[in-house]
RNA sequence: GGAGGGGUGACGGAGCGGCCGAACGUGGCGGUCUUGAAAACCGCAGGGUCGCAAGGCCCCGUGGGUUCGAAUCCCACCCCCUCCGCCA
């Protein structure tokens, strides 16, 4: 959520950076300044008349002990009384048009991004690794794991339905071990702190980051309850800390989460039908900072290396994007995304997106801190990205580091999580 | 799921329907004292919002209601605790 006062005091600016999104649709700046005004205009009368009746009701009091007659006053009172009643409807109205405007407006892309209406405009900072050059025709992975007696896209399909996954034997252990292996290096080296957080989470915590109320489609809801099942870690980990004030010294919050993530993938029908890449249920390990304001860009690129970090390690060639203004999701400011390089597809595919989200979250969660011992509360930046998805990372190695007979090395660092084992081979 | 108890400021804990945004204690901050520290003593300290300001309005789990006036009364919901039932 933007600040409205913010708003209010540069609104050519913020109807420029919107522009850089491209987005159509968008609630009019003008609209919502019309309603502002409006609102401030309702706040001075009605709060004058509460002001005149906390006066009067006080009088009455000390009138009444003293044995006045105060039957006229009461009478103007509770006349008062109704004017006001129907004065704070028109507020609340009002607020709630506001409300409801302002949690539909994404955020303001960050001035560092290249402006562009789509991922063409993106803009690609570094490569590591090279691309592995196969004397053989390498196979996808959906077909190397179920091969391997890995993976089993079947039996996933006949106990729950399309877009899901089920791991055989060693499959499991890899997918387990890789989520081990993310959770150490990023606790044990990079300083954060491991949370198991709830899967279900309520509808404010869903606002709180900014998945509702625009992307109710996306999202899968318990039906007769309050709660949404999570589509990132994102959500319950950067709200653990809604409506708090933090103390300066407790910032940087460096957070890392293990959790299953549950997307409905409405509108993407036809789409990566195949393998692991695109499933209403995945594996993610996410890395999610609250810092102070003046940090948050450095914490971006060190949580982009925190992420990197973990390809490096697996040995896996990828590169880094950063996103363009038209690419940028609704409570970004800036956005890298890892991409992986997956030899199915021929090129890099996405398997880490680290952003910044500014004072957006906060905004809209109550995060807030307070720089020094008397100062005024501020909002905390906030900042997530994927560190990884585990499925994705599997799927990244099957193929990478296929063999000719169908065998998989498994890279060293994972071996000691593996039992040791380090190729994977298809029954005889 | 059933029965009972409870949700007040960083924490603990008071609070006759008006004098309560809230006693008191702890903790925090500033100061006095001290070579320094501790102790003691004095003082300062919630959040939001409107306003150029003076100042006003709102907030005692959340949302409604009663009343001239609600932290205090009524209703609903949420959360926590205890007991019973069920259960991984």
């Amino acid at each position: 959520m933007l600040d409205l006062k913010w708003i209010r005091e540069h609104p050519e600016e913020t109807r420029a950076a919107l522009a850089r999104r491209g987005e159509e649709a968008l609630p009019s700046i003008d609209e919502l300044l019309r309603l502002d005004e409006e609102r401030r205009r309702l706040l001075a009368t009605v709060e004058e008349k509460k002001a005149y009746r906390n006066r009067v009701s006080q009088e009455i009091g000390r009138a009444r002990q003293a044995g006045e007659d105060v039957a006229d006053r009461m009478q103007a009172m509770r006349e008062l009384g109704e004017t006001i009643r129907a004065l704070d409807e028109q507020v609340k109205a009002v607020e709630a048009q506001i409300e409801e405007r302002l949690l539909q407006i994404p955020n303001l892309p960050h001035e560092s991004i290249p402006t562009g209406p789509d991922e063409t405009a993106n803009q690609e900072i570094r490569r590591w690794g090279e691309p592995p050059r196969f004397a053989f025709e390498p196979k996808p992975h959906w077909e190397l794991g179920p091969r391997l007696g890995i993976l089993d896209f079947e039996r996933a399909a006949k106990i729950t339905g399309a877009r899901f996954a089920l791991y055989w034997g060693a499959g499991a252990r890899l997918e387990r071990a890789l989520i081990s292996f993310m959770l150490d290096l990023h606790t044990q080296e990079h300083g954060y702190t491991e949370v198991f957080p709830p899967f279900l989470v309520n509808r404010a915590a869903m606002i709180g980051t900014g998945q509702l109320p625009k992307f109710e489609e996306d999202m899968f809801k318990c039906e007769g309850t309050d709660y949404y099942l999570i589509p990132t870690a994102e959500v319950p980990v950067t709200n653990l800390h809604a409506g708090e004030i933090l103390a300066a010294d407790q910032l940087p919050l460096r957070y890392t989460a293990y959790t299953a993530c549950f997307r409905a993938e409405a509108g993407s029908a036809g789409r990566d039908t195949r393998g692991l890449i695109r499933n209403h249920q995945f594996d993610k390990v996410e890395l999610v900072k609250l810092v102070r304001p003046e940090t948050s860009y450095e914490e971006l690129e060190s949580l982009v290396q925190d992420a990197e970090a973990v390809l490096q390690r697996l040995g896996l060639p990828y590169r880094v994007v950063c996103l363009s203004s038209g690419d940028l999701g609704f409570a970004a400011a800036k956005t890298y995304d890892l991409e992986v390089w997956m030899p199915s597809y021929g090129r890099y595919v996405e398997i880490s997106s680290c952003s910044n989200f500014e004072a957006f979250q906060a905004r809209r969660a109550g995060i807030r801190f307070r720089p020094e011992p008397k100062a005024k509360p501020e909002f905390v930046h906030t900042l997530n990205g994927s560190g990884l998805a585990v499925g994705r990372t599997l799927a990244a190695l099957l193929e990478n580091y296929q063999q000719e007979d169908g065998s998989v090395r498994i890279p060293e660092v994972l071996r000691p999580y593996m039992g040791g084992l380090e190729v994977l081979q298809p029954p005889a």
